[in-house]
DNA sequence: CCTTCTCTAGGTACAGCGTACGTAGAAGCG
DNA sequence: CGCTTCTACGTACGCTGTACCTAGAGAAGG
């Protein structure tokens, strides 16, 4: 006999109207079978397979495999894939060392420990960076960050609203900048393509800034100086008051 | 008789060894029949699919059935689909108002009024930020943005370098905004539940920083307003120069 | 202790994705 | 005119997420 329940955003274990949101779903009810798995246990497996070959390799069925379960069997822990990389954000963001992050009271230092050890972590997880900017990061890890953010800025005295944004700000950069080191590593032959494009592009005189920019240039330098100068900006706009208006 | 050709990165015409960059292939050699589409309508097409039903709607098969085309015949104007992106990307910024946008010497306002014209980019083109954070945007109308940005910060007295790195967190200022304003407009119940579970969170007591910006943070106000504070501090940002070392 | 209900496991199948391979014909080159 | 290059596009493959369904584990209640 066809079932009588209304239609929810998945068939599995979920009341009618279960929330969208996967942190306000119980793991469990504590009826039925006790289950083979966990979230933690899914997200550590996804996490494993989207270091060792991207984001895209993590497909719900990869996944499945890695644990010795049926892809099917996962929809009871998460309602859709998309779930799923909400867990692995989460997971990830996990890795913090708050015992080293302890404000000191000095915004600047403080602020800059922190962008190191996020662009530690976007280093270990490369696919970490498209999820920090394409899913809501509000999983437990994800506000227990927020909050410690939140913590190191408040001698700014900016309000609680203008820190957050900061925070978007902050993430937002340090995120597309290990995206840049990514694409940076992505080969020599791909990169000589590049730069082989945009030299001619400068020098075609469409782009007169463009060659002058190319011209102007400093040194490379090594990576962590040239994240540090524009880290430094970064936290420079995070503490200057905004101008009047 | 099978083909002798060595691989490339596709079938179709493409000499051995095919730059990667679409911006390196030549649209037309001159031999063959003449081509029923071009990069333009293709892009075109997608564009439309893109907007009226988001980026992950302007697949391969509807693009070509929205142009009167076979699926494959797409891969003789894009090497792959991930160039169609490139294409894309590139029609998109070719929309800016170079004529309202020449620069004045007010570094500040004209930034603010670029800021202002690229946030108008990303609301028609709710898809644009996504692929400008994970698309090299180097095609000749991000080029045209790209030396028009290095215009406008040459009073900046910043090397070429460092004002390539302020053009990126420009960029990406303004398409994280837009994307956080396309969450906001998701929808009145998930906005009802996300803000449901982040009260509770707030309340729980485990994120004490997080409930006190809850009660910090000013009134909401309206999105432009919100949008030029914020853009605000990141022209600052690039303005400032840099503390010494 | 038995019955009922809820939950977990996971197979099957569907719809769609990107694209390799192949054939046929258009058109330029010598 | 013959040969080569290019365009059109169908077929088919491997992969994706997930709806639907059945079977059995185990908790709740009588």
């Amino acid at each position: 006999m066809p079932s009588s329940k209304p239609p929810s955003s998945s068939q599995r274990p979920a009341a009618p109207e279960a929330p969208e949101l996967i942190w306000l779903r119980p793991e469990r009810t504590g009826r039925g079978p006790k289950p083979a798995h966990s979230r933690t246990s899914i997200a550590a497996a996804a996490v494993e397979i989207a270091d060792a070959e991207g984001l895209d390799a993590a497909s719900m069925r990869r996944v499945a495999a890695a644990l010795g379960a049926g892809t099917m069997s996962l929809y009871n822990y998460v309602p859709k894939k998309e779930h799923l990389l909400d867990l692995m954000l989460d997971a990830a963001v996990a890795e913090y060392d708050y015992a080293a992050l302890a404000p000191t009271g000095d915004c600047r230092a403080d602020l800059a420990r922190l962008g190191h050890q996020q662009l530690g972590l976007c280093r270990r997880h490369p696919w970490l960076p498209a999820l920090v900017i394409s899913r809501p990061g509000i999983g437990p890890n994800a506000l227990r960050y927020t909050d410690h953010f939140l913590a190191v800025t408040a001698p700014t005295g900016l309000d609680g609203g203008a820190r957050m944004e900061a925070m978007a700000l902050f993430n937002g950069f340090i995120c597309q900048y290990a995206q840049y080191e990514q694409s940076a590593a992505a080969g020599a032959k791909w990169q000589a393509e590049l730069v082989g494009y945009l030299t001619r592009a400068a020098m075609s005189g469409e782009y007169p800034n463009l060659a002058q920019a190319f011209a102007t240039s400093g040194p490379p330098g090594d990576p962590d100086t040239a994240f540090d100068r524009a880290l430094d900006r970064v936290i420079t706009a995070i503490l200057t008051p905004p101008t009047p208006r």
